[in-house]
DNA sequence: CCGTATCCGGATGGATACTG
DNA sequence: CAGTATCCATCCGGATACGG
């Protein structure tokens, strides 16, 4: 029951109320390794050895479990080719596309910003030193 | 240096790649209390027991936490009033209100589509029962 | 090739108590 | 009021090895 979650706003949810639904969507999507998997996937159908590559750094068990969530949540499709060797694919749903293009607004906006932010924290650490 | 973050990139950065300052960045953002705390800033200026009231469930300490992160990024401004009792407000920045209006977005998002994505979990749950 | 299984250290974050 | 300090369970996530 959400009837507690601010039925007043739009959408009777409420991210900023635990327990709200919109809540725990948050909570799912606050992972770098979402933000990543779903901004290589934005492109288009992928296998899961691409991600991989792509997504650097990324260990098969984070790799995994971040497609599994993200399967479960409905925002990515997965689909298995009965080969061998074996042949893996995932692909963006309607959902998953409608939040990528908000998601990939927030990579870029951190490749636009990186530098003010590298300064940010320079004047912040030389503020600890001296000041 | 970021040399090796894919100069031909927008910006010579790439989140895709560890080590990359955008990277770091990313990782700064995918927290659920940035997000919550980034939005309870959104309307103006507040008071640390008004965000503490706003983010239903923070704990001083991670609401500390956060906001120092956001003030060392320079996405947040911190004011003291020598005053007893004590008064501190907190501010979005400019480059904090650039990135409240992406973040916003998210959260409207998942308030938006929290009813697809508990719909989309019910059924990955049957589907593991049934199937 | 596409994963799963296991181990493990360190970080995260919740609860609580306390202070200027 | 606006934090700090402390304790502690949990989980996150990295490394590695292995399996269908």
């Amino acid at each position: 029951m959400d009837s507690d979650c601010a039925p007043d706003t739009p959408f009777g949810y409420d991210a900023f109320r635990r327990h709200c639904m919109s809540h725990t969507v948050l909570e799912m999507l606050a992972s770098k390794w979402v933000y990543l998997v779903v901004g290589a996937l934005k492109p288009g159908r992928r296998r899961y050895g691409e991600l991989q590559r792509k997504v650097e750094g990324i260990t098969p068990k984070m790799l995994t479990q971040t497609l599994r969530v993200l399967e479960r949540d409905g925002l990515v499709r997965r689909e298995i080719f009965p080969v061998i060797p074996p042949r893996v694919e995932y692909e963006l749903t309607d959902l998953g596309r409608n939040l990528a293009d908000l998601l990939n607004q927030i990579r870029v906006w951190s490749e636009q910003h990186a530098p003010d932010i590298r300064d940010a924290r320079a004047r912040s650490l030389e503020g600890e030193l001296t000041g």
